[in-house]
DNA sequence: CTCTCTTGTTACAATTCGAAAGAATTAGGC
DNA sequence: GCCTAATTCTTTCGAATTGTAACAAGAGAG
């Protein structure tokens, strides 16, 4: 079979302008992605012969084609997800690429860094559901996976949490070491304007802290604040 | 049995500004998609549990709201497209905005034809996904056959299962590791707002379970989240 | 130190869900 | 048309969760 499959995502870069060429490469390459640059549309498609990219970068504005005609093409023949750049920067531009297929569209001058995001987000899509999913927060000794219902330990040990004790965690695993008043609390939990629900958050919160295995006089992640509301202490990295 | 279903794909709009919901409304109905509108995060998030938009645009900078954690939750926990709409256009909030998952990001002022173009580019990717003209679907150690109208098991063993028990199946597999409400069955099952149906839902559920073996104490695919909905663990691959 | 207000915890009630059993509906054979 | 079988819905009761109420504990003001 293939020797050393190259894991990384393939794209494909077309463009008339040497610097533009390479800059993208650079940033690219720096981002974790193979490049391949072509010149010129006769180039590249000749290489679509021998390699399937999963996105193209499609400067419009090439000296040898019409450039629409191309994206046209390419949309309907490969899968691969397709990016017009382009210095053209109408409105009208722009639906008319978008419409014969393009994937997005970005307009010269453009920032290195959002070309990067913008392919990754179309990488994202096309991957879809199968490695999606990853709803995962590691903090203290805990892995918390919201897809699962379940609390991990580092030692093995589950702890299955209710979806009202996930609300409240996921509440504060969004924004640790953040002061997190009621109010705020009510808001984001879907409790309407009534008063007597202040005292549900309460309970939640407590059972959070037992599953937790919180000391009551000391707690360490959950952290009340008298008077003002919660902090949740730890360094959350989400996966 | 259901009265007439809307096939147009539903765009979502959440915008605090009334004059904005009602132009992307309006320019959205005309371009045949069908719209519903939010002022609210927490207008829309109620929405959510019980219909599944094809899209959403959010406008960042919500009143009520972190919008970029709404992003991220909506982009980990529903399979729509999610497009930012933000008067926010340097490129660092750009870059964040796709990298919590949105799909694409499009800046204030815009011209409602390029949303609609927008709008058309993701819904084609996600369509040319979703559109596997496959009816066999594999996870675990089953493959069910919706032809056929029966699971295999990977020892070769076969288990017939009924139109319902293949609805509520379908459904599951068409959105694996995503927490489906109640509601929202009843939404995709035909069902009318009726109450009385209720139960009849989890006897489908109950049936399906049986029939996958799964132990009633532990069920490892088919995961009940109380007073949320169900949610099908395990790893789905069509063929 | 005491009094008051806020918060934590426990017990209980209300709601929601699962599974078994019976009833209604549908489909097909004769 | 009538009977049988399969499917699906309804009913019902037990189990799990979540909200509410009551009370205990703790913080802060004086």
């Amino acid at each position: 079979m293939t020797p050393s499959p190259d894991l990384r995502a393939h794209v494909a870069i077309l463009d008339d302008e040497p610097e533009i060429r390479q800059m993208l490469s650079l940033a690219l390459e720096e981002a974790g992605f193979r490049t391949s640059c072509y010149a010129r549309a006769t180039e590249f498609e000749a290489s679509l012969k021998r390699t399937t990219p999963d996105v193209c970068l499609v400067d419009l504005g090439l000296p040898d084609r019409d450039g629409l005609a191309l994206v046209h093409r390419l949309a309907l023949e490969s899968g691969a997800a397709i990016i017009i750049i382009s210095g053209r920067a109408q409105v009208q531009d722009r639906v008319t690429g978008l419409e014969l297929g393009a994937d997005d569209y970005i307009i010269k001058p453009f920032d290195p860094a959002e070309v990067v995001a913008r392919i990754r987000a179309r990488l994202r899509k096309g991957r879809s559901d199968a490695d999606r999913s990853a709803d995962t927060a590691h903090f203290a000794d805990w892995a918390a996976h919201f897809d699962r219902y379940i609390l991990v330990r580092s030692n093995g040990e589950e702890v299955p949490f209710s979806h009202a004790e996930g609300e409240v965690l996921r509440l504060f695993l969004e924004s640790p070491k953040r002061l997190i008043s009621r109010a705020q609390m009510q808001e984001s939990l879907g409790g309407a304007a009534g008063e007597s629900f202040d005292r549900a958050m309460d309970v939640r919160i407590s059972r959070l802290r037992t599953k937790l295995g919180e000391d009551p006089k000391n707690p360490r992640l959950i952290k009340t604040i008298y008077g003002a509301g919660y902090i949740f202490l730890g360094d959350v990295t989400w996966v």
